[in-house]
Order: structure tokens, then sequence, then C-alpha cells
DNA sequence: GAAACAACTTAGCCCGTGCTAAGTTTCGAG
DNA sequence: CTCGAAACTTAGCACGGGCTAAGTTGTTTC
């Protein structure tokens, strides 16, 4: 959860310039008042801050989340394209598994994509 | 949740005859009390039949459940040793990741541990 | 058969994640 | 400057999934 939303956040950022809570609405298809919710945990937890009526930005713990959640999605999603999944499935399977994805599974999907498949022993 | 716990009602039930809650309650390590309302939440879906101080039993869904998601499982267990992952580190990750594959990344996992991966284009 | 122990249930609590409904703040037109 | 619409908050609710504490049922053992 926290890992989606810092993610969708340093997009908004990265594309509007701030992220406002409505973007949210829109990505994560819930109302204002889960959003609302959903930010005051972020914050609590130190990823986040805002003030009333005013858009959201990272701190440096968001951010370095957002960084890592950010390659790891987009490795995943790569991976389930390059082993033969559909951009549809590859995107919607992506969302979910990314979020169970050790580093050590993330190191081995990248050495498959340039290396291919280790010997079969 | 549902899927992990049909799975384990199969698993005690093949391996002892029989599926009491401390079998759960020991698999999933939580209490006894979890172990009753998840199981209460189970029988309300249809999953399984029980009768209080008795036994655990799967309907005809439930097994249908267990037997699906212990392929899936099993598939994505052995994905990720086929490319190289170690065994702690598979066996911990497919615990996650079994949830959010769909049948065509499931296809894909098999066709590439059968014949190796697709044609980089 | 009574006592002790294991298995189980039930009540009551907490938090996360979702909602609706209602009110507040902000902001752009007019 | 005012008003309406959009953005946002707050209160109150529900459910899943976790807990502790306390009581109940079942079984073994003496
Ligand atoms: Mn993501
Ligand atoms: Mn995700
Ligand atoms: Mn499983
Ligand atoms: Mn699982």
């Amino acid at each position: 959860m926290a890992e989606d939303y810092v993610e969708a956040i340093a997009e908004a950022i990265s594309e509007n310039g701030i992220c406002r809570a409505v973007d949210l609405v829109r990505h994560f298809d819930v109302t204002h008042a889960t959003v609302s919710n959903t930010i005051s945990r972020l914050q609590r937890d130190g990823l986040v801050v805002t003030e009333p009526y005013q858009p959201i930005t990272l701190t440096a713990k968001g951010k370095r989340m957002a960084t890592k959640a950010r390659n790891r999605h987009e490795v995943v999603r790569t991976f389930l394209l390059r082993i033969g999944v559909s951009e549809t499935t590859a995107t919607e399977d992506s969302e979910g598994i990314e979020h169970h994805v050790s580093d050590e599974t993330l190191r081995a999907m990248k050495r498959v994509m340039k290396d291919g498949i280790p010997a079969s022993d």
C-alpha cells in the first residue's frame, strides 16, 4: 500500500510538478475520504508531508521508497513481458507481484533478462 | 488468505487424515482465536465445513480452490528456483507472489521451464 | 470418576482500508 | 466581490484479520 502510494505521488510530481489528493483519488479509484486517511498514515510513518488543503510532498524516506518501488515494479513488468506474457497481463500481475519480490529474486530476473536462463544443471 | 487456508487444510488432511484448528494455529503461527474467526469466514463463504470442536473438512469448492492454489504455488516456487533463486528465498517469495499470478503468467512460467526463454524478438 | 491438560470458543479490543454523508476551504468566473 | 464548483476534511460506519483474557468442551491419566 505505502509503496504504491509513494510511487503514485512521485509519478504525479514528476508529471505535474505537484501531487494533489485528487490525483491519487483518480489513480487508485477510491474516494477523497480514503485518500485523506491513507495520507495521514503515510505522514505518521514519515513518508510524506502535507498540510490541510496543501499538495503532498515526499520526505527523503518517501523518495527512497518510491525509487526502489518504481524500479522493482518496472523490472517485474519487463520480466513478465520477456517471458511472453501480454502487455495487459504483465501490467496487471506486476502490480501485485512487485510487493513480494525480494532483492535476490529481483537480481535473478535481471540476470535472466541479460544472460538467459541458467544452465539446467 | 482463503487460498493459503484451504491449501493448509488440504495438506493437513493428506498428511494426518484430518485437519484440526490447532494444525492451522501451528502452520500460520497465529492464535486459536484467529483461526476460529477465519474458519467461520471460510464456512460462511462455502469453502469449509465444521462444527464446534470438530475437525475441518473442505467442500467441493474448497477442494477445487486448494488444488489450484497448491499447483500455482508449486509452479511459482519451481520457476523461481529455475531462474537461480535460492531455496530459502524461492520458498519465501513464492508464498506471496502466488496470489498475484494469473493463468496466463502461470502458463508462461511453465512454457519457459520447458522450452527456455522466448526469442528476444 | 475426578483432575489436569489440550483444544476450542467467545467477548472485547485494535488497526488498516474501504465507504457515505455532511461540512469546510480554495479558487476561478463573472 | 461574490458565488459556485472543485478539492478537501471529518465523523461515523463496516469488514478483515490480528490480539488477549476468560470460559467451555474433550480426552487422558491416575
Ligand atoms: Mn507499483
Ligand atoms: Mn502494486
Ligand atoms: Mn500457498
Ligand atoms: Mn501464500
